[in-house]
DNA sequence: GGATCTGTTCTTACACCGTAAGGCGACCAT
DNA sequence: ATGGTCGCCTTACGGTGTAAGAACAGATCC
């Protein structure tokens, strides 16, 4: 019996790592008190000396998927203002792709958690440094955050893989309905040559992340 | 006791309509079948004949206020497509900002709400008939659709009202760790001239709407 | 009239959730 | 030894979604 190891002690930073792969492997509905303690060998009550409570250890995960994103960027090459901008606001949808349902949760929470002040920071430093003014520096903030943030959740993808033999009575009600949707899709269908779906989110962001780039590039050079 | 008269029969619709009505006033937390069904003078149990499960009311939830979005469009002014679908946005974000809990609960449906195809078909045959080929109105779906979802969502608003009398040791040390963003919020406190927090967001999203929409005049003139 | 059927509502019950309260053993300074 | 602190566990409670079936209403047919 005394060969039994000691076990690794509870930690923040153990509990919201596992909190965070629970997620990230069954979404949002399986991270329990329970489930966590179970992952860690424990029982969940002991999750309370370092976690005052869920909320708390829901606002821990965002941190730590805020602070990956922070830390993504120490890695990218500097070059002008647009590409490095560009670079981060990729890495940061990479990253939030790897955590699909941490959108919804940082929509949710009611302040910004800390990870995201040194994040803002560098961001704005670099765009100071190109020549933005203060005010325009907060708009390209919030403009670009709010671009990650919102591009994960698609509202709109009416092909998405399953349905392989679409019903054809539902479909010619549809395009009574729908004419101009369904002759995009059509088209964009054809354009994407069998692919699963006809949105390529991933094209779409960046088309869209250009739009903002180009768009704050133009107001840059007007300051001039 | 036969003066009692018979109670409105329970319909998807009303239930529906108490659940919204619910999140509105007190969040999505209050939203549950124990409260929708005192809401309406039933038990919580009646409400699984007319909804399958909570899962399928809060889908419901959103389509209720997608369609509320699509219908706003039916009184809006047709202009050129830039001002129509200016105004489309800003009325969708002015009803997002009546069911703020919306956002975060859209962005984890894993099905497009049925009343959104009729929003996007408007919105495509908008901008085909200004122009656009089928390709950049789909990027513009995308485009729009993910700025008024992600808008929402503020991740950063780093004064917040509540803290009057910042604490001013904490205050230095942010001021060394952040020199960026703390320059760049003094700027911008001062400007708002005493307003109860630095963002205003309404012209933050103002601003993004504008990128966006220069962004797509300028790809659908290179079309021409 | 009564009998039957059909669709709605209510009762009961269960498993699971977050977490309040307190107990128990291992360490550590006195 | 002794008392204190720290980390973890046990028990228990109220609230949640919902499965199963009973109770009730009104329409339909004899």
């Amino acid at each position: 019996m005394s060969v039994e190891q000691a076990k690794e002690p509870l930690t923040r930073a153990r509990i919201l790592d596992a909190a965070v792969r629970l997620a990230d492997a069954s979404g949002m509905r399986a991270v329990t008190m329970r489930a966590i303690g179970d992952e860690l060998d424990r029982e969940a009550m002991s999750l309370y000396h370092h976690v005052a409570d869920k909320k708390a250890l829901i606002a821990g995960m965002v941190d730590t998927v805020v602070a990956e994103v922070a830390e993504s960027g120490h890695a990218i090459h500097r070059g002008d203002w647009r590409s490095t901008v560009r670079d981060r606001c990729l890495e940061a949808r990479r990253i939030m792709l790897t955590h699909p349902w941490a959108p919804s949760v940082i929509a949710q929470q009611e302040e910004s958690p800390a990870s995201a002040f040194a994040l803002y920071d560098d961001l704005v430093g670099t765009v100071l440094e190109a020549g933005f003014d203060h005010a325009l520096a907060h708009r390209a903030i919030h403009a670009l955050g709010s671009l990650v943030l919102g591009f994960s959740n698609e509202l709109f993808d009416p092909a998405p893989g399953g349905d392989v033999e679409p019903d054809e009575e539902a479909m010619r009600a549809m395009a009574a309905t729908f004419p101009h949707l369904l002759e995009m899709a059509d088209m964009e269908l054809h354009a994407a040559e069998g692919a699963l779906s006809m949105c390529d989110t991933q094209a779409e962001f960046e088309f869209t992340l250009g739009l903002v780039l180009d768009g704050l590039e133009a107001r840059r050079a007007a300051l001039a």
